[in-house]
DNA sequence: ATCCATTTCGTTCAAATCATCCAATTCAAC
DNA sequence: GTTGAATTGGATGATTTGAACGAAATGGAT
């Protein structure tokens, strides 16, 4: 559901004046759609682009679909006030809250690899460690995931549709990893980077995400690896999906704590990223590549 | 086979009033062809041009049938088509057009809760049963599940916040069940249904929901049970839950297809729903109750 | 063929938006 | 501090939009 926004209620969630509002889009700063009348309205996606380039304030941001941001009118909240609360807001269980701390940090201009390379998993990090030996703090954790999963979920919304002809990344956890939220994140963050990403979840058998591959021609498959499960086996099924890949022209990329203690290292055709930061370089990197001939290791 | 829109229709599809797309019917912008009764019927080449002419923007292409697959031809507006349309696109792994789909369900005034008893169930109940010996169908199945998650979301964000005031539900998944899926939905109905809900997700110990519930004195706690676990020893989890909530005053709901097999029954205490829609009646019973726990905030 | 709920029709009208012009404010350089 | 250019915000009448109304048409179901 693409929101139109009217010059006057754009005006109104960033504070401006209708006629500035009006000017910008003459100016071609602010794209916009038209009416069969000649009025103009503004998608969503394209709002909330130039408020986070432009470092407007956000005086309503009801206006732009985002119900509750934390502190007062406008950003003069900053990020680390944004990220103290979202720990805050985690911890407490208050998913309003935390929605809006994440979108005020979207807002603000930080991209959604930035977010959850820093406050995200710094907060989720924090929240592991708070109390080590109270059996609650599993649920606050549990909680928290959740609440994750929510803002997540606006982020992508705001993000926008990737082109119908952008590349696919496929991905997922693999078998025996019941983690839900690495997967996403790392969708997430490749759908922000310009691809269609197609996520599997957790507990994806590898062979089934080489076919997967293989049938949408992704140009990346991705593997979140969390839980510390077996880590001979999972070495010795992760070198075999890298051969599928391979064959089908599809990179590889892994990510994800566990792959240290799984003794999992970077080989032919496999890449591991550290952050979502670097898996957001990666991807764009390999959008801007040419066509279907992809740099693959040779044998 | 060319598809015709009503005014109606396209209004929609480009986010602007009906009125106005009659209005430039009138005036010839759009060429329309007629019923013999009078009515306007859009030819969807000439809603394509006017669209690519006049700049609008596209709010919801589903209606344009742009994204819809074959077999999906008629009424656009017609939830049996809707319903059609979103097994589709659940089995393609379409997030696109389910996500459409959803909404559109929405708008035409199902609840969540029948949206979730219907469709969504139906449809993946049929994704379930599609290809019983193809391993394939995992992957299917895994990434349809994703979908409905991003599909909740935006209802949820539909749905709109709840008062601050109003009563909690906390619950989840018991211990071993690793399925989001099925109490994020409990979640978002008992959302519309008025409450303020906290999910803690798959694999949340029983004693812990318990001290939860407590603390936040939540008026009703849910347990949604997918995975086919160790029923005796569910039981018993269960019985010493429902006492520890009927201590602290909260109402303890079940619901999930595998309570049958595990031998959960009603008892004192523990309400069993079949469907979405028992549990938000439930808990519109539920609210309201005058004043039956305490409307406090937690600390 | 007939009935019924829903949708669309044509019309009217208040509110919003358009383009344009102009005064007030901000900013940078002197 | 002053000057001049650029940006902003408001005011103007003309146009466009969206919502309301009863009447007519549509699409199913009996």
């Amino acid at each position: 559901m693409e929101k139109l926004l009217t010059t006057t209620e754009f005006a109104e969630a960033i504070g401006a004046s209708e006629s500035s509002v009006r000017r910008w889009t003459n100016t071609g700063v602010i794209r916009t759609a038209k009416t069969a009348g000649g009025h103009r309205r503004i998608p969503l996606p394209e709002a909330i682009r130039f408020v986070r380039e432009s470092g407007s304030a956000i005086v309503r941001p009801e206006l732009l679909g985002v119900h509750s941001l934390p502190g007062a009118a406008g950003k003069a909240l900053g990020s680390p006030v944004l990220e103290e609360s979202l720990f805050d807001a985690l911890c407490n269980g208050n998913a309003r809250s935390a929605n809006g701390c994440v979108t005020g940090l979207f807002l603000n201009g930080l991209s959604v690899a930035e977010i959850c390379d820093g406050p995200l998993q710094t907060a989720m990090k924090r929240i592991g460690e708070l109390w080590p030996d109270d059996p609650r703090a599993i649920l606050v954790e549990h909680r928290a995931t959740i609440i994750c999963l929510q803002a997540l979920g606006m982020l992508r919304q705001m993000i926008g549709q990737p082109a119908d002809d952008a590349p696919i990344a496929v991905g997922g956890a693999p078998q025996g990893d019941p983690y839900l939220l690495p997967s996403t994140i790392a969708g997430i963050v490749l759908a922000e980077a310009g691809f269609r990403e197609m996520n599997f979840g957790p507990d994806t058998p590898l062979d089934l995400l080489a076919t997967a591959a293989r049938e949408t021609r992704a140009k990346i498959a991705w593997l979140a690896v969390k839980a510390e499960t077996d880590g001979a086996k999972l070495r010795v099924k992760v070198n075999a999906l890298a051969e599928q890949l391979a064959a089908s022209g599809t990179l590889l990329v892994l990510g994800g704590g566990a792959l240290a203690s799984l003794g999992i290292r970077p080989s032919n055709g496999v890449h591991i990223m550290q952050k979502m930061s670097e898996l957001s370089a990666f991807a764009r990197g390999a959008v801007a590549l040419p066509g279907s001939s992809l740099p693959t290791a040779p044998p």
